[in-house]
DNA sequence: ATGTGTGAAACTGTTCACAGCA
DNA sequence: TGCTGTGAACAGTTTCACACAT
């Protein structure tokens, strides 16, 4: 049997990523529901991501107070793509720039959480709170940008009840009531390979629409359910062949 | 200025980040000097990627002693990559199949071992001893696979001495003498953001070739270096993206 | 004079479909 | 017959280069 495209969502999987991106099996989205844009053309996937990476240079500089305006050929030194590059991928959502002039840094700052949907925070669940996923509930990143853990779960009972901060780990079972109940959207997959697609499963009934999956295995979700998945293994083995393949 | 590649190494980059990407600026590769192919195609970043998922697909079966030859369309359900993109991967680097049977799957494994150069451990040293630090030294994959973190630094006089398992956590300084005489030739970046280009400078000075960067900014190497990056917030923010413009 | 936005070209990766070998 | 390996078609992404706005 052929699989036109994988397991990741009803489009395609990059994996990396990552990745990995790639990473990925490049494919295009839907045009995004956002105000600037009446365009319709198909979002590569690789433009969302560098989005993030614009938006964090963007956050960068406004901090430090740096000067006005910025130009594609700016952005391009700071993040090391290049200034056409910078100038599509922005040229996608609308006419964010000035001819002859650039980018203002506060209104593209802004335009891009909008259309990266980070604009109001998102509350996860995470489950599996082992080494790595007690390294994601104190991860500084994630809340910077306006995500927020909101819940741990694990299903070994001799963890529950144990407080992180001001998060008590409990028990699968309460992953859907507090789905509801805690107006939670997106879900962070931090367990052992084998139980990865269990705990999945478990995720979309309660409702997540978005897991980010760390087990190093593929895992199906149905249409409609989004799924990244970093996979550290892939990152260290495509070292690796650099390495040995030089 | 326009940089037509990025900073990641002399080729181009995912990022998953990684890569995205991966998720990458998909670039090719050189061709790697392995034994069976004495093709002369660049390999596509992805195809490396895959491979690594081809790999571990590979160890489960032959764990569970499961059912030889293996085809294209099996190893298509197991992956969710399509057949023809495994029978294209696979033959970038020689002729592994016999037609109208399938592939071996002890030798196909040793094979893409050899490819992905994890016939040999890799011995790894890791910057920065935080919470995600200190979750990679306990990431059970990586040992798995043969890699293993050789040593642990960190900048933080108040962590030096300090043990995990059988590392004691060593001042920076001490990464130069130890990358030379404990073997070791790739690196872990898990340090903030802002120290991250600091300590890959001493990583690159101290002779490392292959750096897999868990700080959220692009970071500089020279051509020769082999750069990844793992971004937990790119990954999240696409998640984001697709959650709000689904 | 400067830097964006964008057709068109170039390039890279994926899919199709089938010849050919076991 | 079954399944690989691959040329050729296709699709998606990046780069070029320049018209146009400021």
């Amino acid at each position: 049997m052929t699989v036109p495209i994988d397991e990741r969502d009803e489009a395609g999987d990059p994996g990396w990523d990552a990745s990995t991106n790639r990473r990925p099996e490049l494919r295009s989205l839907p045009v995004p529901a956002i105000a600037h844009a009446a365009r319709l053309p198909r979002i590569p996937e690789m433009t969302v991501r560098r989005l993030s990476t614009y938006y964090r240079v963007l956050r960068t500089l406004e901090a430090t107070g740096d000067a006005e305006p910025l130009s594609s050929d700016r952005m391009s030194d700071l993040t090391g793509f290049t200034a056409a590059q910078v100038r599509r991928d922005l040229a996608y959502f609308g006419n964010f720039g000035k001819r002859g002039v650039g980018y203002d840094i506060g209104e593209l700052q802004e335009s891009l959480k909008n259309i990266l949907g980070i604009n109001h925070p998102w509350r996860i669940a995470l489950v599996g709170v082992g080494n790595l996923g007690t390294a994601l509930l104190s991860y500084r990143n994630f809340t910077a940008q306006g995500f927020v853990i909101a819940g741990a779960f694990d299903a070994d009972t001799t963890k529950h009840g144990r407080a992180y901060g001001s998060l008590i780990i409990r028990p699968m079972e309460d992953l859907s009531v507090a789905v509801r109940d805690e107006n939670i959207s997106m879900a962070i997959v931090a367990v052992p390979g084998n139980e990865a697609q269990t705990v999945v499963d478990v995720m979309v009934a309660a409702g997540i629409k978005g897991i980010l999956n760390f087990a190093p295995v593929k895992v199906r979700v149905p249409a409609g359910v989004h799924l990244s998945r970093v996979d550290l293994s892939i990152e260290i083995e495509y070292l690796s062949y650099l390495l040995t393949n030089g």
